[in-house]
DNA sequence: CGTTCGATGCACT
DNA sequence: GTGCATCGAACGT
């Protein structure tokens, strides 16, 4: 077997991150098309990945529950930049979240990435699902591992160091996936107290790694507009 | 089932 | 000091 040239270490070959083009347009295109593609974190622990089956639009000052409502900050600084950049925060107190700047610079937008489905090092998320918690995270359902924006990140190792990486770079990258596993629907977004009549939530109806369904109180699945 | 509530840190007023 | 783009345990019905 010939060995593949230049590679040192034993994971698979990485696929090419999306271009920045990808992200320098509409934000709701941007969120629409993130479903189904694939976030990769390498790390020296191991590679960690899965496909995204949910998003939410967060688009520019007028929209009151985007970060840069308030205008340029210290916090909020890479919404203005570039797109195709990470944008990653601390949430009440303890959970990052993620997210990818979308828009030309100068225009503060993003997209939240809110859940995936594993594909790549479920052993090495169970592992850091658990530290910390003082609960064993072995009991964890793959499909729960990266089930909301705070559990993602927490599998995938992101934290406020992931702040301002480039997506279209080599360690956190957004690659093509497998498509969207399900029907994409779309519905209000979810934990804000403003700008709850935007429907800037993306996900595929029904998939057992979507955080919540639309309604809230409504068992039936998939409330949100079928796209 | 359903809803409430505590944990926990920091950006912003 | 207030309010979070959350999570999961603990309660009520």
């Amino acid at each position: 077997m010939t060995p593949v040239a230049g590679r040192l270490d034993s994971s698979p070959p990485a696929a090419a991150p999306l271009p920045r083009a990808f992200y320098d347009r509409p934000t709701l295109d941007v969120a629409r098309d993130l479903v189904g593609m694939l976030l990769v974190h390498d790390t020296p622990a191991g590679r960690t990945s899965g496909v995204i089956v949910e998003t939410e639009a967060y688009i520019g000052e007028s929209d009151p529950a985007c970060h840069a409502a308030p205008g340029p900050t210290p916090r909020n600084a890479p919404l203005y930049g570039p797109p195709g950049i990470a944008y990653v925060y601390l949430n009440y107190g303890m959970h990052y979240l993620v997210n990818a700047v979308t828009e030309p610079a100068g225009s503060p937008a993003a997209v939240l990435i809110r859940a995936l489905s594993p594909v790549e090092g479920v052993a090495l998320m169970r592992r850091r699902r658990a530290r910390g918690t003082g609960r064993p995270g072995d009991g964890l359902a793959e499909m729960a591992l990266c089930r909301g924006p705070g559990n993602l990140t927490r599998a995938l190792g992101i934290s406020l160091r992931q702040n301002g990486a480039d997506l279209c770079g080599s360690r956190l990258v957004i690659t093509a996936g497998p498509g969207a596993p399900g029907p994409l629907a779309w519905g209000p977004r979810i934990g804000i107290s403003v700008g709850t009549e935007a429907p800037w939530r993306c996900y595929v109806g029904g998939h057992p790694a979507v955080s919540k369904q639309n309604g809230g109180s409504d068992p039936a699945k998939g409330k949100g507009h079928r796209v």
